[in-house]
DNA sequence: TCTGCATGCCTAAGTTACTTATATAAGCAT
DNA sequence: ATGCTTATATAAGTAACTTAGGCATGCAGA
């Protein structure tokens, strides 16, 4: 079966944190923006987003507090917090280092 | 502890048929390329490159013969097959397209 | 009115690809 | 003979997904 492969493993924690760092969201819009924003190369699904989030709560790099939507709907909207802004930071550090190595691998042979 | 993560999970495959591209390599050289190539950002520990050795070959991408290496010992040689080039190319288009999108979340938040 | 769709939350089971640890063996140098 | 480098390999454990469900609310259309 391999992978469909919507996301590159690993990076989903990245790109809530990043998707998080302008201002709180729900779990769905999260999702929605991460999918927009990359053209739609990007698809999080529910059952990536939710334990994703809540990892990310237990860690202490996001927290949560219910609220109401523009339309009028309850959501539990995220936010970063200053421990992950400091991850994110690090992710983000992490991700560059890696990714330009794979680049590397991928030009040099 | 997280992990330390010298790889991007899901990345080893390409990096490996990449590797092969040139020359058939055995697998002790194989990890060594990729550890130079990379600046030694990325280590492919041996728990991880055998399984994914054995893993492509039984995909039919790669296949293997041993051989006796420039310093006089036995050694498994792998070579790319027509199946493992063709593959390459997938995971090499899928790589950039998800990396680029990666990217893109990143800079447009 | 009720039917369906989009929004919004969630969990459970299964899979995959790693990490960590361990085992084996040959060649070479001290 | 002791230890280091080269070289192969497997086993147990874990993290992060995928796939597949379930539940509830608001709104639009027939």
């Amino acid at each position: 079966m391999s992978r469909p492969s919507d996301l590159i493993q690993g990076t989903l924690d990245l790109l809530i944190l990043k998707t998080l760092s302008t201002e709180p969201k729900h779990g769905w819009a999260i999702a929605k923006r991460i999918q927009e924003v990359s053209g739609a190369a990007l698809q999080v699904t529910q059952g990536a987003l939710y334990p994703a989030l809540h990892r990310l709560e237990q860690q202490g790099w996001i927290s949560a507090k219910w609220r109401t939507t523009d339309t009028g709907r309850e959501a539990k909207f995220y936010q970063l917090t200053k421990a992950g802004t400091v991850q994110l930071e690090k992710e983000l550090a992490q991700w560059v280092r890696l990714s330009n190595a794979v680049g590397l691998v991928i030009r040099l042979a």
